[in-house]
Parts: C-alpha cells; structure tokens; sequence
DNA sequence: ACAAGAATTGCATCCGAAGTCAAAACTTTA
DNA sequence: TAAAGTTTTGACTTCGGATGCAATTCTTGT
C-alpha cells in the first residue's frame, strides 16, 4: 500500500525536476516518513540506529527539509516581516535586526515603504504570508494595526510609539535626548536666536523632538524661535539654512536639527556657500549618531541612539511575544548618548 | 460527507484562534472550496454571480489567503532571497532591489553575511525556503552556488562576475571605470607619485578595480606605485593616509581609492590632520558615487554606479528567467557615470 | 422545444512535512 | 521465561489552497 502510493508520487514529475521530499529519503532508507521528519525534530524519540540509516540517505539524496510544508502543518513560518519605511533613513537599523534575527534562526521578509507604495496592498501581502510577527520601523495607523491584534500576530515598532493604543515598542526617548541638546546651547554660548529645522510633518519622532526642543527652550525663557521643515535629507538642511536666514537675516546663531543628515547639510551650507564659521559663528546640533557625524569634516554634536541596544530589545521582544502571545503590550524607551562634537560655541 | 469534514474542520482549534480559510468561506456562501480557490485566481473561469458572493462572505469573514499553503501546492512561494554581504555597504542597492521587487509583487527574504555568520548554514536556510529565485550581492563559491543550479533556481549577482561559472551578473564595468579616472588623473596634473587604495583581499570587485587601475598607470608608464589595502570603511580610508606617507614621505600626490568611503576618509584626514590642501598638494579620487561624495565638503571625483539601473535590470533578470528557466546564463555590464568633483587638481 | 456546445461548478486529490496513536520492538523485573 | 514497562516505529490524518476532470448549468442554433 505504502510502496504504491510512494511509486504514484514519484511518477507525477520527472524524478529531475522535483525536489528531494521527505518520502524519497524514507524509501531509499527503508523506513517511513514519519521516521524521517522525526530526525529533524530535536528532542524526539529516535534511535541512534535509525538516525544513522536516515541521516545517511539524507546524505546521498541531497535532502532539505521544505519549510513551507513544515510551516503550513505547524502555523509556524519562522519568519517575521521587517517593515522599514524609507530604507535611506534606516540602514544600520536594518542591519542589525536582520543579523540578531537570523543569529536565531529567524527569517526577515523585508517590506519598505516609500511616499508612492501602498500601504495597505504590503500589509495585506505581510498578512498572507503568515509571519510570526511584526517589527515595524514605520508608521502604521491604528486601523492598520487591527489585524494584526485580531489574529494575534505580535507587533512591535521600533522608534515609533502610540500615545493611546497599546502595543509593544523600543524607543530613544527624543524628549530627553532634546533637552540634553538644549541644555547644552543654552550653557555654552549666548546664543541671540535659535532655529529649529524639524522634520516631516507626519514623522512623529521628528514631532517629539522638535517639542522637546521647544519645551526646553520656553522652560528657559526662549521664546523667540524660528521654525523651518525639512524632509530629513541632506539636502533639505541645506536649503533649510536658506529659509532660516530669510527669516531672521543673520542673526540665527543657534540650529536645532531634528536628525543628522539635515544637521550636516546645514553645517556644509553654513561654511560653504555661507562662508561662516561653526561653532564660532553658529551653534549646530543634530540627533541619531549617524556615521558621518563623527567624520572629522563635520564633529557634529548630537544624540546617539544606541542602535544596538534598541535592535537587540526589538527582537527579543518580538520573540518572546511569538513564544509567548499572552504577554501584554510594553514600552522600552532607551536614552540617547551625547557625543560631545565640535559644532557648539563655548 | 463535505459538511462533515467542514465541521470536523471547525472543532479542531477554537473559531477565534483559527486563521479563516477558503473552507469558511465556502461555507459561509454556500458554494464549494474551489470555487473560493479560482476567485482568488486571475483569469479563472467564475460567474459574475458566484465572484460576488464569494467576495461579499470573503469580506464578511476577513478571508486571506494563505500564501504558504498556495506556495506549497504551487511551487511557487513568490518569494527571493536577497543575500547581501554587509548591509551598511548596500543601502541605495537594497532599497532599489527591494522597491523594484515589491512592485512586481514579488517578496524579499533578506539575508545579510558578515565577517562572523556562517556562510553554509545561511545558504541551506534559503534553500530551505523554496525561494523562487536567488539575487546575491556578496560572494559565493562555486560549490555555494551548485545547489542552486541543481534544484534550477535561478541566481543573479550583483556586482560579481564569475570568469569560470556560467552565472548571469548585472555588473558595473569597474576596470573601464579606473581606467577614466586614471586618465583624468593623468591628464589634468603633473603627479609625482601614485598610491592605490585596495579593498579588502577578498573583495573581487576591489581586486577588478585596483587590477583596472593599475594596468592603465603601467600603459601609461607609470609603475612606481604605493599600495595600501583597506577595508572600504571610512576609518580605514584615514589610516590608509599615514601608511602610504610612512612608504613615501610625502611625496604621493595622487591616490584612487577603491571605493568613496575610503576616499572620503583620505580627504578628512588628508585636510584636518596632515593639513594639506586637495586638490592642491594631493589628488584623490574615489569609486561608486555615494550620496557623501557629492556633499560640499567633499565633492569627490568619483564614478557613479548607476545603480537603478542595474539594480532594475538585476531584478528583471532574475524575474525573466524564474518564469523562463531554460534562459541562459547572461552578464549585463554597465558603465559607470564620470562625476567630476573637485578633488583633482587642474 | 431540443440537441449540441460552451461555460461553470464541485469532487477528489495533491503539495510535503508533522503529529497522534496504536502496534512493534526492546528492557527490565520477578 | 513470562509479564510488565519503556522506547521506537509506522499508518494515517492534517495543515489550506490549487487543479484535473467529470457533472452540471447555461447558451446557442435549429
């Protein structure tokens, strides 16, 4: 019986085209299939005799265990969707969740996000593919959300938090990370005027710090600011600069970046087209500890996120969530590290 | 008989745990489960009737389908690996990859090597996975590769040819790309004395660069040359600096870089720490047109890899011969695009 | 209105591994 | 050496959707 349906199987493909199936190793081994799927779960009942014989026409065969087979009978795809909404922005992010994931044996899906792609077209596509669970280095809004919790797939967001729905997260706290940063000004020069480049309307870590950069300064009576968007680019600090001095003519010495890359276009317009001098003329400060803040062009003074710390938590809290669903939502919120750069006036 | 094996179904794990299935969905319309299976199938032959009903219970019931049970009967999980060797080299590129993928509905399993994982174990999981297709941007042997070729999927790399293994490649012509720059170099000053900054010893596209350098020095006479290797990171670019002036004095007055990151770390420490002036006192140029290299502090002299063009033209070829996999192996090379910055003196 | 043909629909089976359960093969004990 | 207990093993079913084929329904032409 058992042979009859194993020959019936193999005559449906030419024995080339498929792949080695479990069913192959049990025939050329001589034993059932069970047998072999059993070898490849660890901790099951197995003689030491019978591992051999199979492992040894695993060998021969060129076997792989399928894991979508395996993840359709287990509901376990052994994989996890990495949401990134601009890749651009999150390379080193991106880099360590993927290594810490797959040095546990958990396959990333990557999904990015850019202005043009829609959002509810991938989610619907990360839903099909039945991860295990979600990190988020993105904006998803609450309805977004939904059927995630619905079907109680763990979700976790790095870098992003909700104010009133509860779900899991790993944050820098842009708040504190701020006021450190205005501190910081408001102890060393006197400055006459600040400006603030905040980021995209709808980034709310962009929003955080830009308000607690306000907070702060209106706590130390500073009132007086000019406010300038950008877009987080290199570029769009750099045009920032532009904008501010149209503003306020020259009296801006003082420049609350929102992220580094726009801090750094600031400080290349600043001394180049504007020809000034920082620190000595103009105060600048970033936020994130990007590579080239610390390249000796630019010694920016900024905000590190300990990127490391806050990947390996992601993970771990996303893992656990997966072995363990009934684990309710948290918050880890890691702060920020000053470096102490050379673009702030003493 | 159906309405039994359905209930019997429904029993199995609580209707809240469940994921919905195409079965709930018959049921819940009325009409048998392929009929739910070919709604989902373009160009099926479906009643517009039936379409409706089916939908309006596939809504009532949040249906999605299960991409690893279709993956499993289909032989196709619509999904690629990507294997890229250091994430933080390959930003631009895999968020190119990944846009250009995602658009064709296709997905991206991220694989990510460095100097610690294990090479073998990585490649066995993407086996494991029955990706449809594999994209790699790092290096693999041949024998990595002869799995792949085995079990007929499809391999593409990127920026990494084979001279001896019949693999299609999307390349960017990196010797024709040194050769422009050696001839710049050449032409626009007087230099003294040549140094080659080459990349790690394993890297093929460095060696292909350096290799390309150097044969134009020698054609154009010149074979007094310094090497210095580095490993493309920015700091290594800085330590390059004093190891090609401790072999030299400070005679070199010219230094190709195999790579931007490198270049950008001889500028700063060419400029902040030895004081001198590029491009007066030394010329540098670079190799791959990262988004720094055109900051205004810099503004190196470098080739830009097209890269949305080859990244475009990576995906469609991995795409082409997924769906046609008797194409033969092919190798697309693309010349780089001369950005002339203001590291070479006149 | 009826036969012939085309378009739909449902049944049964398959994809490949994992888990349940009972039979079979060993151990241990009396 | 037989009974009782323990460990291995194999038959069978399951996961959820796709598909070949036969049965059914709907068109069309006469």
């Amino acid at each position: 019986m058992v042979q009859r349906v194993l020959s019936s199987r193999g005559e449906r493909l030419a024995e080339s085209q498929r792949n080695v199936t479990s069913y192959d190793v049990a025939r050329h081994a001589g034993v059932s299939q069970s047998a072999v799927s059993r070898c490849f779960k660890p901790g099951a009942s197995v003689s030491e005799k019978m591992r051999e014989r199979v492992m040894k026409s695993v060998q021969a065969l060129g076997y792989q265990p399928n894991a979508i087979a395996r993840g359709l009978i287990t509901r376990r795809s052994n994989m996890v969707a990495v949401i990134v909404s601009n890749l651009n922005f999150y390379p080193e992010v991106l880099s360590q969740l993927s290594a810490r994931f797959m040095q546990r044996g958990v396959h990333v899906l990557l999904f990015t996000l850019d202005h043009e792609s829609d959002v509810a077209r991938t989610l619907e596509q990360v839903a099909q593919y039945r991860v295990d669970g979600v990190l988020a280095a993105a904006h998803l809004t609450r309805e977004q959300m939904a059927p995630f919790h619905q079907r109680n797939v763990p979700l976790v967001f790095y870098n992003r938090s909700y104010r009133d729905v509860p779900v899991s997260s790993v944050c820098c706290d842009q708040v504190q990370g701020e006021r450190v940063l205005v501190n910081l000004l408001a102890q060393s020069g006197r400055h006459r005027s600040y400006a603030l480049l905040s980021g995209p309307a709808d980034s709310v870590v962009g929003m955080q710090r830009t308000q607690g950069a306000i907070e702060r300064l209106h706590e130390l009576g500073i009132r007086d600011l000019t406010r300038v968007r950008g877009d987080y680019s290199y570029d769009s600090g750099r045009r920032a600069v532009h904008a501010i001095f149209e503003q306020r003519g020259a009296m801006t010495d003082a420049i609350v970046s929102a992220n580094d890359m726009m801090a750094l276009g600031c400080l290349d317009e600043l001394r180049h087209r504007f020809e000034l001098d920082v620190p000595g003329d103009v105060s600048l400060v970033g936020f994130d500890g990007v590579r080239a803040a610390h390249w000796s062009s630019f010694d920016l003074t900024t905000i590190r996120q300990p990127v490391e710390s806050m990947a390996e938590a992601a993970v771990t809290m996303l893992l656990e969530r997966i072995d363990n669903p009934g684990l309710p939502a948290e918050q880890r919120l890691f702060s920020g590290v000053l470096r102490r750069g050379a673009t702030l006036r003493h």
